[in-house]
RNA sequence: GGAUGGAUUCCCGAGUGGCCAAAGGGGGCAGACUGUAAAUCUGUUGGCUUCGCCUUCGAAGGUUCGAAUCCUUCUCCAUCCA
């Protein structure tokens, strides 16, 4: 099977502009391609993760992969499928991002030996003289096509400033520059970007009379049309510090059932029969692949030790509510008050609960226990030296586990 | 620059002097049912030393016994005109 028609069969592909050049040219290994990656955060995030799996997968066939980190665009800000406007950034977080991103990529891809380029458009980008830029490319672009693109639809609506309007002229800029000086011939990113990147090809054609290609990848949405990878408190990071492996884990280990085949699909590098095999479990069955799921991605983004801690940690904790392996939380004399603290008081020490209220509410309905026991009075307390060397495990909700230490 | 409309709690959105910690929906949280799923049902959803008190309706002042609601100034946003 190629390495196209992998993809396809992964539901990775969502648009190409030629459909038979490219097949041509990444089966055979031939293509120069990029990924842009804004520095928005500190940390990669899920959406990252497909963009740098594809990477890999073309460049385990030979091609060669450009990561473009985007000093110069982040301080821009891209409104495509946005429908606010980004928060301004400061050259200092950027730059501190840039540092992140660059750590987390290159456990991904391989960049020894020239096999693959991690460019940061900030070398180009940032001293562009405005009137030569005018008059270099400007005249390339058609405002009226601009205002047509599906990525600026949304922000008609609520207004775009210009300084917005001017990413998707960086980015085709970016694809002229990595075409001139590394030969890239072609550029992937998520659906989103569609319009950006034909702004490329098109201005690559207008100057240089030579052809492009782009390729977008689906974003991977849940089944109710929502972007995957995000939790009510933020995004799943792929740092370990801002998304504990053990969190990780479970985020994927509580993906719905009907997104559970095409997340291991897209996300995993499972070879494709066994995933056929995977389609006909149904019901209970499909935990089964949940579990699979769920390790297979912490082992890929945190290695395979980690997985199987997350993993028997997980098992342990549901089945018989105590694991080596949980968040722990540890409490200092001071937060004693003649020897005991109260249970309130303990929930939100622990941060599984974000005001005495809330976990007052938690107790009061039921929603708390501690090593097992259900904790029904809020006045209740725990006493200093039942705390032993091997803590106390307190529960708050069905998922939610802490451990209790004294120091 | 001019005209008009607007800013309400996590989000959307009611409320136009006291009955407002603020309807309704969404989301979140907890419980029941389950498979650590979905759907459904129930409860809950500003803070606190919780039968009471404190802080919230863009910001700052003012009127009033009493303001999310009225007045003044300011900030921001949208639409139309230039």
């Amino acid at each position: 099977m190629t390495v196209y028609d992998e993809l396809a069969a992964r539901g990775l592909i969502a648009q190409v502009t030629d459909e038979e050049k490219i097949k041509d040219l990444i089966n055979e290994g031939k293509a120069v391609f990029y990924i842009g990656f804004d520095p928005t955060a500190d940390s990669l995030h899920v959406g990252h993760f497909m963009a740098l799996c594809l990477m890999k997968r073309l460049q385990m066939a030979g091609n060669k992969p450009i990561a473009l980190l985007g000093g110069g665009t982040a301080m821009v800000g891209d409104p495509s499928g946005r429908t606010d406007m980004r928060q301004m950034m400061t050259k200092e977080t950027i730059d501190h991002n840039i540092e992140c991103f660059k750590k987390q990529i290159g456990r991904f891809i391989d960049f020894s030996d020239g096999k693959a380029l991690l460019v940061n458009n900030a070398d180009w980008l940032l001293d562009l003289n405005y009137i030569d830029v005018l008059r270099r490319i400007g005249q390339y672009f058609s405002v009226n096509r601009m205002l047509s693109a599906e990525c600026y639809k949304q922000r008609m609506e609520k207004g775009l400033s210009f300084l917005e309007f001017n990413y998707m002229i960086m980015q085709s800029y970016d694809f002229y520059v990595l075409f001139q000086e590394y030969g890239c011939n072609m550029q992937f990113g998520g659906d989103d970007q569609w319009s950006n990147m034909l702004g490329g090809i098109r201005l690559i054609h207008s100057k240089m009379g030579e052809d492009a290609y782009a390729m977008t990848i689906n974003l991977l949405l849940n089944s109710e049309g929502k972007k995957m990878g995000k939790t009510q408190s933020g995004a799943v990071w792929l740092d370990p510090e801002k998304t504990s492996p053990f969190d990780f884990y479970q985020y994927w280990r509580n993906v719905a059932d009907s997104d559970v085949l095409n997340c291991i699909r897209m996300l995993t590098f499972l070879p494709l029969e066994q995933i056929k095999e995977m389609e006909d479990w149904e019901g209970s069955q499909l935990n089964r692949a949940k579990e699979i799921l769920a390790f297979e991605l912490t082992k890929l983004v945190h290695g395979e030790e980690e997985a199987k801690k997350a993993q028997e940690g997980a098992r342990a904790l549901f089945s018989s509510g105590n694991a080596a392996d949980m968040p722990e939380a540890v409490l200092t004399e001071e937060d004693f008050e003649d020897g005991s603290i109260g249970i309130l008081r303990l929930l939100v020490k622990a941060g599984l609960a974000a005001s005495n209220g809330e976990a007052r509410r938690n107790v009061l309905q039921g929603g708390v226990s501690i090593d097992g026991e259900k904790v029904t009075d809020v006045k209740a307390a725990v006493a200093k030296d039942s705390i032993g060397t091997d803590g106390i495990v307190i529960k708050r909700g069905k998922k939610k586990f802490v451990k209790i230490l004294f120091h």
